[in-house]
DNA sequence: AGCGGAAGAG
DNA sequence: CTCTTCCGCT
């Protein structure tokens, strides 16, 4: 389409891989974005960042949830400036671009590490993904249970893929970590630790299973797992300090202390590991961090849904609103440390944050 | 390297 | 509005 400037190599909107856990066609919609028309840039990293063979381009940071170094900043560029049909795209100019992501809230600079910038996701879901469809699995994805795994967050109409992409990202990560039981410290707690250095040796000796990326959603659930892990970050980003008033669990839980080093907390509302019971109470998520004072009001709980619950979208409600970035919260000054960041870990399968709309 | 103002394009 | 392009400053 368009110029043709996007036909090589870089994933292009609508093309193929784009199936399960990339940015399908509405990404590039308006409604993914107030005001926007085309492909963001957001997007388009978070593209990158899923596509395997952009790895040593641009990859996750472990250590840090939704951390991401841009490894060759020049082909970034170049590859963005391609999407974009803009040849003369350069690092410094993308860099702006990502610079006006600040105000925003939907990044954010890593001080002292170098083209590393870190995601704010609660921030990215709450304005991206306004209307969905969940159908959680019965037992909690976070916690083994592998073979229940099913994750199956459908989008309904707009968004829900780079969510979908992002709780699998997060269920992954979870098991990865579960599965490697790091002991260490939090992850934030070592800012500078390099770690492994650009070769993340995050899934150990898995086998990179996801070459297709979404095609593995159609395999072996523990192949989801992995495949996912090695293209998402490491968790889910910090979250915003004042998101446990919120009461929609909207987010992936986050590892119950035990699995995930320096999680723990002492008041964690977290049932213990392995299926917890059908339904318990568990505080809200940053669903609604950042949103503007209008967009909580559209969100409300529902009763807990059956296994296959779904969240249908509110038909009127529109894409926008609300999304003012400006107000919102202020994850970035708190910066929660990753022990922070889980108070506590709401299974997805509690999932009931709803909009109004949900026939009662 | 990274930042952010300013102006302008679409 | 979201960048793109320039650019001076740190």
């Amino acid at each position: 389409m368009h110029c043709g400037c996007g036909a090589q190599g870089v994933p292009v909107a609508g093309s193929s891989w784009i199936s399960g856990l990339a940015f399908p066609d509405w990404a590039y919609k308006a409604e993914s974005s107030p005001g926007s028309r085309q492909i963001q840039l957001w997007h388009f990293i978070l593209e990158l960042l899923q596509k395997e063979e952009f790895r040593h381009v641009i990859a996750w940071q472990q250590g840090e949830y939704g951390e991401f170094v841009i490894k060759d900043p020049d082909e970034v560029a170049r590859l963005w400036g391609r999407r974009k049909c803009k040849p003369q795209m350069n690092y410094d100019k993308l860099s702006r671009a990502l610079r006006y992501y600040y105000n925003k809230r939907i990044l954010h600079k890593t001080k002292g590490k170098r083209f590393t910038y870190k995601f704010n996701f609660s921030k990215l879901i709450v304005v991206n993904y306004p209307l969905w469809e969940v159908r959680a699995p019965p037992c909690p994805l976070l916690l083994g249970a592998p073979a229940l795994f099913r994750p199956a967050l459908v989008p309904m109409g707009t968004h829900g893929e780079l969510l979908h992409s992002a709780l699998l990202a997060r269920w992954a990560t979870v098991e990865q970590l579960a599965g490697q039981r790091t002991p260490r410290g939090p992850p934030e707690a070592s800012e500078d630790k390099k770690g492994s250095g650009s070769s993340a040796p995050r899934l150990g000796s898995l086998p990179a299973p996801c070459q297709l990326g979404p095609c593995c959603l159609l395999g072996s659930p523990r192949e989801e797992l992995l495949g996912l892990a090695s293209l998402a970050p490491p968790l889910l980003p910090s979250l915003p300090s004042d998101w446990t008033r919120l009461s929609g669990p909207f987010l992936p839980p986050v590892p119950p202390e035990g699995l995930i080093p320096g999680t723990s907390k002492p008041d964690t509302l977290l049932p213990g590991p392995g299926c917890p019971p059908a339904t318990h109470h568990f505080p809200g998520l940053p669903l609604l961090a950042g949103l503007g004072q209008g967009a909580g009001e559209r969100i409300r709980l529902l009763p807990l849904r059956p296994p296959g619950l779904e969240v249908k979208p509110y038909p009127m409600m529109g894409a926008k609103g609300g999304l003012d970035p400006r107000e919102g919260f202020s994850s970035e000054i708190h910066r929660p440390k990753v022990g922070d960041e889980s108070p506590m870990s709401p299974h997805l399968e509690n999932f009931k944050a709803v909009w109004p709309l949900d026939p009662p």
